[in-house]
RNA sequence: GGCUCCAUAGUUCAACUGAAUAGAAUAUCAGAUUUCGGCUCUGAGGGUUGCAGGUUUGAAUCCUGCUGGAGUCACCA
């Protein structure tokens, strides 16, 4: 019984009522705060099916509407534009059929509905984490929450890539020059100290170039020859033959990665419910590329290499096997899907959370898994994001103009230390209390930075300046929850039981913004966009926070108003818990 | 060069996917509240929505052509 669907159905019945006329859609949108009214009808469209004056059209339906409909209690026409002003008494039913609810907004699992997997961040274990993967996985998690909160049952995944040339480099590396270095003896994460290597192995790469060219060698074979790069060569070789000693290092070395990886990811607070390694998959696709030979999706060409042709499609040829016969990028990315769907057959569709640059990509894979005849296909979604990009321009881990996830945290966790302690409001929290309450605040100001803008869209960060904690920000939000929990605090007195009384305006709007809350979640699944529920939680917290200078809440002399008022307020609060949640972002008692 | 994406107040972002005078925040200026947390609220100035056409009762939004930026077009991942 929302009220959409009340208006919708009885626009539709009063035209055919007014002018016999069938109307397909009805469309409306909230009023314009400069008008009265709640809901405003738009009459231009139905200008189609019956030519008529919109004013005219507009005063009629506007007629037939109070008559008939019990929510609507009045109307005006400003041109084609029909504002409809709906009753106190369907607000205030609305607050007491939510009031209780102590999961607003989400929906309960829907069991006849086929699961989403999600995947994100999948680095390279050779580097640790930055911003750009900041970005990445702030958008799969919240993503995988929107998904969630629509009812359907979501699977977190990451596929880590963990084989090939460039794992060798940093092994190798470590071997040379490591001196038996671990995470424990150097007090370094595991991730940095791979990382380290990886660079040291570059260095030492450069190093060995510059001295063959000085020997009289050409640049390029210089490159292709030079003996650390030999080596690593050498390794790899040695690792897809299982060599004992190679992979029992390689199973080391990873194992330091991923302890640090694992740290990173439970300070940002992203999870997974299962993990792909490229190791196990990187070879699943190659009997699918039978299959697909054997069905005419792809052929075979003179030198062996194996293609699909896409061109009918508007794309190019793709190669999906080389002419050796080993998988290529693709190849695994075929694979792995159809392997998910083996393992968790409840699947019905996946969600890819990379960046834009592999857009082409994507557009590829999804569309070879669809001619391969896989029904999931169609529900395939390539979240695709911008860029993060720095005033100094693109990242570059060479030119050292990285911005470290696990820096980036500390800095904002000291940030919003300086300024809780500057607002004093926190006598009586331990020590420990308080690091955990700047770390809230602090991954609250960089999540809701990153996430409140459009995915699409490229971001520029500047460290110094960019985070704020004022306007449209994390904290922000947060400052207004932790003020209505103190207000809750203070009111000690019943207020369980409901009333009626007479709305101000400042809680109709209130209400009217709550009203939206599980169809802007809704809104958000479907366009894959956390943006969209960040937005919103702006808005409401900015339209408490008007309610909150207009009215008095304690100070009220009428008993069943202020009651109204704490409840209004509680639901406010809890509305914002939930949406940061899926935002995952969390919200503290007190700041 | 082909294809894809982006361009909105000084700045950071919106605009419910085609509707009313393009909205917020920030910065600037002017005020309120001095009593539920002054990290609050109200107001002002600030725009030819990159440019030029077109479709439409109506365009930031759709189409065409430009300009500027990014990405991609590997038997790399």
């Amino acid at each position: 019984m929302n009220i959409q669907n009340v208006i919708d159905t009885n626009v539709k019945k009063g035209f055919l009522a007014l002018y016999d006329t069938e109307l397909p859609t009805v469309e409306f949108q909230a009023t314009r705060k400069e008008f009265d009214g709640d809901v405003t009808v738009v009459v231009f469209p139905m200008l189609r099916f019956k030519k008529g004056n919109p004013v005219q059209i507009g005063e009629d339906l506007g007629g037939y509407l109070v008559a008939n409909v019990k929510e609507i209690k009045d109307f005006n026409v400003v041109k084609g534009f029909l504002n409809l002003v709906i009753s106190d008494e369907f607000y205030l039913n609305f607050f007491q059929s939510i009031y209780k609810e102590t999961h607003f907004g989400i929906a309960t699992l829907h069991t006849d509905e086929k699961a989403v997997m999600v995947e994100y961040s999948s680095p390279n274990t050779n580097k640790p984490l930055h911003l750009g993967h900041v970005r990445n996985n702030l958008l799969g998690f919240s993503v995988a929450e929107i998904i969630k909160a629509t009812g359907k049952k979501v699977y977190k995944t990451q596929i880590i890539n963990d084989r090939g040339i460039h794992i060798c480099k940093s092994m190798l590396a470590w071997q040379k020059f490591g001196n038996g270095e671990t995470p424990i003896s150097t007090g370094l994460k595991g991730d940095k100290l791979v990382g380290n290597y990886y660079v040291k192995f570059d260095q030492e790469y450069k190093k060995e170039i510059a001295r063959l060219i000085a020997d009289g060698k050409n640049e390029e074979d210089a490159k292709k020859e030079a003996p650390i790069l030999l080596e690593a060569q050498e390794m790899l070789r040695k690792w897809e033959a299982g060599d004992a000693a190679t992979v029992a290092l390689w199973k080391e070395m990873n194992g330091w990665v991923y302890d640090g990886f694992e740290a990173t990811y439970s300070n940002m607070g992203v999870n997974f419910d299962t993990l792909y390694y490229e190791s196990d998959t990187y070879l699943l696709g190659k009997d699918v590329v039978t299959q697909g030979l054997e069905k005419g999706v792809f052929y075979r060409k003179e030198d062996n290499s194996v293609w699909c042709d896409l061109t009918a499609e508007g794309l190019d040829e793709k190669i999906v096997l080389r002419s050796d016969g080993t998988a290529v990028y693709m190849t695994q990315d075929i694979g792995t899907a159809i392997q998910r769907v083996k393992d968790y057959t409840d699947v019905g569709g996946m969600v890819y959370t990379v960046g834009n640059e592999q857009d082409y990509h994507f557009q590829v894979l999804f569309l070879i898994l669809k001619k391969l005849g896989f029904d999931w296909a169609k529900q395939l979604h390539h979240l695709s994001y911008g860029m993060v990009d720095l005033p100094s321009g693109k990242m570059k881990s060479r030119e050292g103009t990285v911005v470290d996830a696990d820096d980036l945290i500390d800095e904002m966790t000291a940030t919003a230390k300086e300024i809780s302690e500057e607002l004093g409001k926190l006598e009586g929290y331990s020590e420990s209390e308080k690091e955990e309450l700047y770390k809230i605040i602090g991954l609250g100001a960089l999540k809701y930075f990153v996430l409140k803008v459009d995915p699409k869209k490229r971001i520029l960060f500047d460290p110094k300046s960019s985070v704020d904690f004022q306007g449209n920000t994390g904290p922000f939000i947060q400052y207004t929850y932790a003020r209505i929990q103190s207000i809750i605090r203070k009111a000690n007195f019943d207020s369980s039981s409901m009333v009626t009384i007479e709305l101000h305006q400042k809680e109709k709007e209130l209400l009217k913004q709550l009203v939206v809350f599980p169809e802007t979640i809704q809104q958000a699944a479907t366009n894959y966009s956390p943006a969209i529920i960040a937005n919103y939680t702006y808005d409401l917290v900015k339209e408490f926070n008007s309610f909150y200078q207009n009215v008095s809440i304690l100070g009220e002399e009428n008993k069943d108003k202020k009651i109204f008022r704490v409840q209004l307020s509680n639901k406010v609060a809890q509305t914002i818990k939930i949406a940061f949640s899926l935002l995952g972002i969390q919200v503290p008692e007190r700041m």
